[in-house]
RNA sequence: GCCUCCAUAGACUAGUGGUUAGGUCACCGCCCUUUCACGGCGGCAGCGGGGGUUCGAAUCCCCCUGGAGGUACCA
């Protein structure tokens, strides 16, 4: 059997982690058999859809790194197409085949018209609650004769469209991550599955689409666990295929409760704004809720596909730790290449406006050797510009705090100091890490000083911070000429 | 209220009847070091509670507690 797994989005908002994680295991597992990722959007909820949501989910699993094999595509210039046989896959485009196998059923008897109003619901479900008792249908409209029907009709009145559901035994499922789930079919009422407005219900529309699309294996969310009984009764009742459950468990906030706006970012491009590395959210992801023997922390894309087993991931529900995403964030920032990097760090650079458009590629080179002393040090992407503007910007900005730390106190020693090592290296020929280091270490001991009492001025002087890399070899790259000026514009402001 | 799922350190997890309960992040300490990082070494810290079953339970069963989800003409 092939695999054949889908990702099933409504598009009521951005792609948030949660939704992104599910993506992602499907994808891994459909990668992992040799299977399809099918990519379907869910948009049957007429009020709040929206195409932006549309765009915004696709370019969210794309920025992953999550290609589908089958459904809507997007090109550069945000246009939308389609790929796959078993499309549309969009279910608002699909709704003359639900009509088909809504009308199969209303023929068969096993669905009915309901007139009953919203209104009147409400008041029946409002009372239920107030006896304690569970919240169910009463089947008013199930029996209805043609004529009352044809009555209601006439009066104009939208019906909504029922299944029935004749309350016996039990419907039990083994899930693929939580084992067997069992629902007594008592407990379960006559389920609306076509709206007043013709367009069918959720759990209608993806029991006809998972069924017609072949789908082996539905992996989603676990709040989706108490709808499974109710696409099971629908599937018996077509002769479909029942599909393989999984559902994986849902990612928590940090206080334990539902992931929401409340807990900071949730949206996938949000990360992307923060300055995460796709790749890195791929693995922290996946490392939530799945996890192998050996407690790997790091996998490549490659290795991801490879080792992810669904049938080994943890059944119960995991808080998302930023913390834990940062240090992988850091751990693939570091892994790059310093060509990948570099060109990382230019577009933040270029969209910080530090750098120009265009680099020349003697430009870059020399970037790169900037780039490469603070490579290590980046958590975040969005530190780039502030780790690198002092060697970029002509003129530094000075830190108060380290300027009075460095620079004011002991002023006399480190005047004298300045203006020494300024003559030193006005005179010095060869400008490297190596010589200038010599020198420093150097005059040092001819006036019997600790080597930190040099550094340290010299570095805010030349960055106007205490933070930075190595200082030898910053000064070799930044070169003479911009050194010797920083150090006289320092002492003309400061002393 | 009712239904369903879940329960190992602050967080993610390994563990499927006998382990000094293992790993990772975070945190703390030490080392490296001109700063900041990186790196290395070490440390703190856990089986929610109560009953069973068993010679023996983190592991199996029951109850409680706690958390999450559902209970829609939303998905």
């Amino acid at each position: 059997m092939t695999v054949r797994v889908r990702f099933a989005p409504s598009p009521t908002g951005f792609l948030h982690i949660g939704g992104a994680r599910t993506a992602l295991y499907n994808y891994l597992f459909a990668k992992h058999t040799n299977g399809k990722f099918i990519l379907r959007i869910e948009d049957t909820d007429e009020l709040r859809s929206t195409d932006e949501s549309v765009l915004a989910i696709l370019y969210g699993i794309q920025w992953l790194g999550l290609g589908w094999d089958e459904g809507p595509t997007i090109d550069a210039n945000g246009s939308i197409g389609t790929k796959g046989e078993f499309g549309p896959y969009f279910q608002m485009q699909r709704t003359k085949i639900y009509d088909e196998y809504v009308q199969k059923l209303l023929d068969e008897g096993k669905a009915y018209k309901c007139f009953c109003s919203t209104e009147e619901l409400a008041a029946k479900r409002e009372q239920a609650q107030k006896e304690h008792k569970a919240p169910k249908y009463d089947n008013k409209c199930r029996n209805l004769s043609t004529e009352q029907i044809k009555n209601f009709e006439n009066q104009g009145i939208k019906p909504v469209i029922r299944f029935k559901n004749d309350g016996i035994g039990e419907t039990i499922f083994k899930d693929i991550i939580k084992g067997e789930i069992r629902f007594d079919n008592s407990l379960l009422d006559d389920f609306v599955i076509v709206k007043s407005s013709g367009v069918p219900v959720y759990n209608f529309a993806v029991v006809i689409d998972d069924a017609l699309m072949e789908i082996s294996h539905v992996v989603r969310g676990d709040d989706h666990i108490s709808n499974t009984p109710r696409q099971i009764m629908l599937y018996k009742a077509f002769g479909f295929k029942i599909p393989k459950f999984a559902h994986i468990p849902m990612i928590l906030g940090s206080d334990g409760s539902r992931l929401s706006k409340r807990h900071g970012a949730t949206s996938v491009l949000a990360y992307r704004e923060m300055g995460f590395l796709p790749d890195a959210l791929v693995n922290y992801l996946a490392l939530l809720g799945w996890s192998t023997q050996d407690s790997q922390q790091i996998f490549s894309h490659e290795e991801l596909v490879q080792k992810f087993d669904l049938y080994k991931c943890s059944s119960s529900a995991a808080i998302f730790d930023d913390k834990k995403l940062l240090w992988l964030n850091g751990e693939y920032i570091r892994a790059k290449s310093l060509d990948e990097f570099t060109e990382i760090a230019i577009s933040w650079l270029e969209d910080a406006k530090l750098v120009s458009k265009n680099l020349t590629d003697v430009d870059k080179e020399n970037l790169k050797k900037i780039i490469a002393l603070e490579q290590e040090k980046v958590k975040y992407l969005t530190d780039i510009p502030g780790l690198f503007d002092f060697m970029l910007k002509d003129e530094i900005e000075y830190n108060s705090e380290d300027v009075e730390k460095v620079l004011i106190k002991n002023k006399e020693i480190s005047n004298k100091i300045l203006k020494e090592m300024l003559e030193n290296i006005r005179n010095l020929e060869v400008f490297t890490a190596e010589k200038l280091e010599e020198l420093f270490r150097s005059y040092a001991e001819k006036n019997s000083i600790k080597t930190g009492q040099i550094f340290h001025p010299v570095r805010v002087a030349t960055s106007g911070r205490t933070k930075g890399p190595s200082l030898f070899h910053y000064l070799e790259v930044l070169g003479k000429e911009k050194v010797v000026k920083r150090l006289e514009n320092t002492l003309k402001i400061y002393y």
